[in-house]
RNA sequence: GCCGGAGUGGCGGAAUUGGCAGACGCGCACGACUCAAAAUCGUGUUCCCUCGGGAAUGUGGGUUCGAUUCCCACCUUCGGCACCA
């Protein structure tokens, strides 16, 4: 079979050739036409790290096949490129190799250019953006502004996360784990008190739990719902006996009657008020206590329960008893109030506080069917809604409708309303890092935080600064940087020295992409009237509660000052799964089972690369590398070549296998069609890989036909998005006209799909016993009797008359006996 | 504890609406070609079997003529949240 007079398959002559051609033609320009329906296809912005990672081709690839597929399909494909430049990890390499951040990051850009280069994506380079370039951080902090005027960015002082080896405070997004560690670095975080930049996310929380009108994957809007945590509840005023309210969010206002103790956060304000003479050691050393454990300690959900008594009392306020206030870390100052009311009979953890300190527990609801719950009687807390019983002027209202009876109670008291919270904090975006962009803000002694004006941007990065973390801001420790002048009253002022979470920089960037070179607003109207919002997303899970969520906010907030339109920046997001060393566990450099891209690349090209990681696995689920099954791809590409290049035989086809072979052709169209629209790549692979098995096998009979010439060309525009190089050579060299990449996608010739017989499967009582061919257009009368007459179905049915005969057009005939 | 995903041959995985379980590929075995090997091509490959069949999609039930698919309970595993009032 050794055919010696056509050229061998040589990936990397053919990828260097079609790479330089299409660069050259500008055949990935994506420009502005009106009159054509756009595409805007998105993938998530690469870290420039140092080298493109095989997870970076396993995400990106996939989304440029599909990418290309949409562009064959008649639309206007915008799919840009760039980099989130700024950020730790170039700080930290610089510090570890003495070599500047600002170098080092565009160093590794200017490789990892070269990689994604390599891959044959339809980016369009002119569109590039870098996120720590002047030109595009200038407008990173024209958003910061717009948010500071528009009352959305704002600086307290507060407890918030430290990672002690970044020296940097971090979102809440940003701590993650049971030991509460640093999401970059590992490191377990550590409270501070510091003054800090926060945006206002949490006015956007009801908002962002909707997800209408976005085709969004269930776990992300699981994810990102969970992470918002809202809580339909109360809040009720109870009065300490000297007067002073304490507030309270209770989302059982139903069991206000069962309240037997109150607790406070060891931090809430009016501890120091309620604490008697008698308890004040005790008090403060429990404070001090509380202090000193970290939050981990403290937030152990298997912790026995510790607090201490006050001494002080409040008056419940529907029932008028007299109640003992608790300190107790269990509660926690950060949400809600900072101050509980405790119910012990339904709520465990306030059972497990009563009973270790002998507080009274008081059953105020009976759930239906359980038996009367006697306090005295109960080990644990029973929080079901039931019957309100012991409960004063409510006593009897029945579960159903004890939360909103017991509110309406509250609000007539005038002592409290339904209130609604969320667990959702308010982002942190101040770093204490050099390598972002400066927070555009002055500090005037007469004015105090003064936003940069518009026309005084960039705030520019200065780039002779020591940079070694020291838990100060290495823009504070250089000598002149900071001073400035008031922009209000021109009186000396000192610039904000805290750079900016680079969350910020990527929560705009697809707005970038629409115009990276304007100077005059971050975007241009025109493109962003054509190319928005964005119609596919791509990129991984694991930025669900950080990213996912930062650039819904953003977007919401520039829609309210009227800078963008419509509620949501992203219309369909899909997550990768992850690629996993070939020993299943995370790639990393220390394990030692990183597969380098590159490597591949030049062992079996770009085209092979592409192929597999579209095929070794459920693009949603990824799995461990495989280092054998590359090799089958590899194969099949092989394959492809000499089958269309080998020249055909002369004998003449019948109308039997032409019929097939185009059956199978459009039957492989169908699927393939439906698979890019549906992201199941792996089985467009296969479906590729059956048609081009069933080609090369009919080559010989049908290899001069008609049929043969349109079947090598559908098959070359179906493998264009997924191969893209070799699928341009073969295109040239069967004397198509350039491009393929500019062809239209091919039109499914349902006639020619159809089957004309089929296989009916016979089975008796549900289990197989014959295949029959028929004619596909049979009839149920027919289908039954060609069943019922078999050979098989005469042996298994022993004489014996059927009780029931099923039958599935087009499958089966179930006889049943 | 709560929420969500996943469990199918030696391996990755396929199966459109409840209708042939294991497509496609890897690996393996055998064969052709070769002095030989590689490459390539071909054949076979879930398990058991008395060669008639029988069993099988994490486990146990259920619905159905028929279940990888639907329902209930559970196990394993991965991810998220977690003293959130």
């Amino acid at each position: 079979m050794a055919h010696t007079n056509i050229p061998n398959y040589n990936p990397d002559e053919v990828e260097r050739k079609w790479q330089a051609k299409w660069d050259a033609d500008g055949l990935y320009h994506s420009d502005i036409h009106p009159d054509e329906k756009k595409f805007y296809a998105l993938t998530m912005l690469p870290y420039p790290s140092g080298d493109l990672h095989i997870g970076h081709w396993y995400a990106m690839t996939p989304s440029d096949a599909r990418a290309r597929f949409k562009r064959m399909n008649g639309y206007n494909v915008l799919f840009p490129i760039g980099f989130d430049a700024f950020g730790l990890p170039a700080e930290n390499a610089a510090i570890k190799h003495n070599i500047h951040p600002k170098k080092w990051t565009y160093a590794n850009i200017d490789r990892m250019r070269t990689q994604l280069k390599s891959m044959g994506a339809m980016f369009d380079w002119r569109r590039e953006i870098i996120s720590a370039d002047e030109k595009y951080y200038k407008w990173t902090q024209w958003f910061f502004i717009k948010l500071f005027e528009h009352g959305l960015a704002y600086r307290k002082m507060s407890p918030v996360d430290w990672c002690p080896k970044d020296q940097t405070t971090l979102a809440r997004e940003q701590v993650v784990g049971e030991d509460r560690h640093c999401e970059r670095c590992g490191t377990p975080v550590i409270k501070k008190d510091l003054e800090q930049w926060f945006f206002k996310i949490t006015d956007y929380a009801e908002e962002l739990l909707n997800f209408e009108g976005i085709d969004w994957p269930e776990r992300v809007r699981t994810l990102q719902t969970n992470w918002i945590g809202k809580s339909v509840g109360a809040l009720v005023t109870f009065k300490t006996e000297a007067g002073d309210p304490i507030e309270v969010f209770t989302t059982r206002p139903d069991t206000l009657w069962g309240v037997t103790f109150m607790v406070l956060a060891p931090e809430h304000p009016l501890v120091q008020k309620l604490t008697t003479p008698e308890n004040q050691v005790n008090v403060e050393q429990y404070i001090m206590d509380a202090q000193r454990q970290s939050d981990i300690q403290r937030e152990a959900a298997d912790k026995e329960k510790t607090g201490e008594f006050t001494g002080g009392y409040a008056i419940n306020p529907v029932s008028g008893e007299r109640i003992p206030v608790w300190i107790a870390d269990y509660v926690l100052m950060t949400y809600g109030t900072g101050a509980i009311m405790a119910v012990p009979a339904h709520d465990q953890r306030d059972f497990e506080f009563a009973r270790k300190f002998k507080l009274p527990v008081k059953v105020v609801v009976q759930p239906a069917g359980a038996p009367k719950l006697e306090a005295g009687e109960m080990n644990e807390a029973i929080p079901a809604a039931g019957e309100l019983v012991n409960s004063g002027p409510l006593t009897g209202t029945p579960g159903s409708e004890s939360f909103e009876r017991a509110v309406e109670y509250v609000a007539k008291l005038g002592v409290g309303h339904a209130s609604t919270n969320y667990r959702l904090r308010d982002w942190l975006i101040s770093r204490q890092r050099y390598w972002g962009a400066p927070i555009p803000i002055v500090y005037c002694k007469k004015h105090g935080a003064v936003a940069v004006p518009e026309d005084q941007l960039p705030v520019k990065l200065p780039e002779d600064v020591e940079w070694k973390p020291t838990g100060q801001s290495p823009l504070k420790l250089h000598p002149t940087w900071s001073r400035t002048t008031c922009p209000i009253c021109g009186e000396p002022a000192e610039r904000e020295t805290d750079t900016m979470d680079t969350f910020m920089c990527s929560s705009w960037y697809f707005l970038r992409y629409l115009s990276p070179d304007d100077d005059k607003a971050p975007f241009d109207q025109k493109e962003y009237d054509y190319w928005m919002p964005v119609d596919t997303y791509t990129g991984g899970i694991e930025h669900a509660t950080m990213h996912l969520i930062y650039t819904r906010f953003f977007h919401k907030a520039l829609r309210d000052m009227g800078i963008v339109k419509g509620d949501e920046p992203m219309m369909q997001l899909r997550n990768q799964g992850m690629v996993l060393g070939e020993d299943s566990e995370k790639m990393s450099k220390s394990r030692g089972n990183v597969v380098a891209p590159d490597d591949l690349v030049k062992a079996y090209g770009a085209d092979t690369v592409r192929a597999y990681l579209m095929f070794f696995a459920r693009w949603d689920m990824g799995g461990p590398w495989s280092s054998g099954g590359i090799d089958g791809v590899q194969r099949w590409l092989r394959r492809t070549w000499t089958t269309l290049l080998e020249p055909a035989a002369a004998g003449k086809a019948s109308e039997g296998d032409i019929k097939t072979l185009r059956r199978r052709v459009h039957q492989t169209l169908k699927a393939v069609t439906r698979d890019f629209e549906s992201f199941e790549f792996n089985t467009i692979i296969s479906s590729l890989m059956e048609l081009m098995n069933d080609m090369s096998k009919l080559k010989e009979k049908v290899g001069g036909s008609a049929a043969w010439a349109e079947a090598t060309e559908i098959y070359l525009k179906m493998l264009a998005p997924v191969a893209p190089h070799i699928s341009e050579e073969l295109w040239e060299r069967l004397g198509k006209p350039y491009s393929i990449h500019t062809q239209s996608w091919p039109r499914v010739d349902e006639e020619a799909a159809r089957e004309e017989e089929i296989t009916l499967v016979v089975q008796v009582n549900g289990k197989v016993r014959e295949r029959i061919t028929v004619p596909a257009g049979i009839d149920e009368e027919s289908a039954k009797k060609a069943a019922l007459e078999s050979e098989a179905v005469y042996r298994f049915l022993e004489g014996k008359t059927p009780k029931q005969v099923i039958y599935v057009r087009g499958r089966l005939v179930n006889i049943v006996v």
